[in-house]
DNA sequence: GTTGACCTTGTAGCGACTACAGGGTCTTTA
DNA sequence: TAAAGACCCTGTAGTCGCTACAAGGTCAAC
């Protein structure tokens, strides 16, 4: 199939399926005689991977290894464990700083009474209190 | 101050001084006689007010937006109001993704029983039957 | 004078795409 | 047959927000 077929297939874009053949998470296709990529169901299969693997938000680098040890049966797994896991912290890591920041936007938020002007906004104010206040901390600190 | 000393006031690195003078964000400042920036309470507040909406994660046009309102006293401050509402959900939508992207990393990781060969690995089994699973959703939902 | 810290401008790179520009191929329709 | 539109190709550049050089200048301390 053509290059836009596999993007229909695996729902990724097709000039993210030429960067990934450039980035060499893709190995090169055949093509036709019109010059046209082929592809078939291995490549199907392997987009569909690292599509799948995207989603998790694995990086690129990471879901190569992945490849790499589909492609090496004997070797051991835990290099998949560690991913996995390194993965996983990462993205506990980012909930709670969302959250944190979160929580910040509806403090910030709750400074709107009523439509004003710009000299009397309360969000405004609290962000450029808010600053005034992390400089200081930050000298006192000796960053 | 120079610009040294702003980065160490306002925990900025100086590259990223630089570039935020160059994007518009921060007003070229005055030189000293050796060419050196020169940097007056002014340009500390504005880059200190600056550094807060990052940590908001706020992206740098709507933090452009926010500092032209600041200077436009006369202003309507619903833009504020709509910046802070929109990063908001923003951060919540984004939450709930990465929630439902631990909950699938915590499967995943089950898959793990002890360490093996690649060929037994749970984790990547898992992450190849789930992307064929998906690829078939995607032809199904006519993507 | 030397050294090391700091400064300058300009360019390039990071990660993961995304969007052209310029040109070729193929099918359908008038 | 020609035109139009969809699709394809390679190569380059851009997005976002930094971050890291390269090459060279300035300054203070030793």
């Amino acid at each position: 199939m053509r290059i836009g077929e596999l993007g229909w297939a695996t729902g990724v874009d097709v000039e993210t399926i030429r960067y990934y053949e450039k980035a060499g998470l893709l190995p090169v296709p055949a093509r036709q005689a019109n010059g046209y990529r082929d592809y078939g169901d291995k490549h199907l299969e392997r987009l569909a991977f690292i599509r799948h693997c995207r989603v998790l938000d694995l990086p690129l680098v990471e879901i190569k290894r992945l490849l790499e040890l589909l492609s090496e049966p004997s070797a051991a797994c835990d290099d998949v464990d560690h991913l996995i896991e390194g993965q996983l912290e990462r993205v506990r890591t980012r909930i709670r700083s969302l959250r944190a920041l979160e929580r910040q936007l509806c403090v910030l938020r709750s400074c709107c009474a009523a439509p004003q002007t710009a000299a009397e906004c309360g969000i405004l104010h609290e962000l450029v209190t808010s600053a005034h206040h992390e400089a200081i901390a930050i000298n006192r600190a000796g960053r």
